[in-house]
DNA sequence: CGTCTATTTGAATGTACTCAAAAGCGGTGG
DNA sequence: CCACCGCTTTTGAGTACATTCAAATAGACG
């Protein structure tokens, strides 16, 4: 159980004594997680963010008829959570499911709350991490704005090569807000431009 | 120039002492804003954050072809500016522009660093505001990918009923992502299924 | 090998857009 | 105070983008 990736990811933006090192890793719960399992859903308590070290999950909305969409992917180094809930203890309204075999730290509510009062540098790392999923959100929602279906495709391969790697096209579809059928369209009229 | 508001706003997450709020207070700007002034254009420095006091301001995007869609409204006691550009120093992408007379304060960059450092109870601050401000964008992308404008008409009524008295409907359109020529059709079908 | 799911393809449909023109509304100046 | 101007809203016809449904093909996994 190697803690150096989670480090460094903090490191990016605050420094901790060992001292503190040890006291934030004392409170991680290090998971394994097999492909195709739930780590959350939808109902729940949202009692964790979850830190990916390595792997991939999917957090998706499922609706009444059944369709998905896909909130986020996180890949190796990227946090998730079903932010709304786990900040207000309400009951989750996603589904966070592992795309691949995965390795990650959880680290609960009440334990980051603590964090935040022993270790006040904290309030500055999700401060950091807050602005940038706002501001990468704010992005995304001008996008499904100003963009067409196959921009918006060809915009989340360029943001996001390493995602693309490993989802599916069904996921990156309902990612994008198009059908699959649509988005393979889409992909098929694309390859025909290129050759 | 009344600072009740700012403080209260400030003290929902934070309490600060008297010498605290002075030094908060020393570093704001007051501005009076006539009704259809631009605070900030596309492709100017973005050097500050604007708590709106009193009146209504609206972020937007302005593509190519010379369409608008509408990034965020901000009313009385918001905060707004094109946060992804303030943080980075990069040159603005959106403009924010008046829909009334408005009173606001402006903190600048420098003065928000200054502050995280000697109160960093701002940290605290600021972590809350990006929460809350990443969780309502992030509400925003699922209702676009998953319901209908009819139902993002509804909802954003239902959310927002004191931004929707006072800006056009055309810019509610725009913030929906639909031309306003159909949400006037819209807005008339729910009038007749009333009746 | 067989099963399950993802992807592709196509036809019919629906949702939302474009363009155009008319009507409404608010502000400004004569 | 009224007439005019500019902008918003409404209405409608024609069009384009995206969905639904269905069926065939391809891939992944036990």
């Amino acid at each position: 159980m190697n803690t150096d990736s989670i480090l460094k990811n903090i490191a990016k933006h605050i420094e901790l004594n060992n001292e503190e090192q040890n006291l934030f890793i004392s409170v991680l719960n290090f998971k394994k997680v097999a492909h195709k399992k739930f780590i959350l859903q939808e109902g729940e308590a949202c009692n964790y963010i979850y830190y990916v070290h390595s792997g991939a999950l999917r957090a998706f909305y499922l609706d009444k008829t059944g369709k998905e969409s896909t909130i986020m992917f996180a890949i190796e180094d990227w946090w998730i959570t079903d932010m709304f809930c786990f900040l207000n203890k309400k009951p989750a309204m996603v589904f966070i499911e592992s795309i691949n075999d995965c390795l990650i730290y959880q680290l609960s509510k009440e334990n980051l709350e603590m964090l935040y009062i022993k270790i006040p540098k904290f309030e500055r790392f999700f401060r950091i991490l807050m602005q940038n999923a706002y501001t990468r959100e704010q992005l995304r929602v001008l996008e499904n704005l100003s963009l067409t279906a196959a921009e918006r495709y060809q915009s989340f391969l360029l943001k996001y090569p390493q995602i693309a790697k490993v989802v599916t096209q069904k996921q990156i579809a309902s990612y994008l807000g198009v059908t699959p059928e649509f988005l393979s369209n889409i992909v098929s009229k694309n390859k025909k431009s290129v050759s």
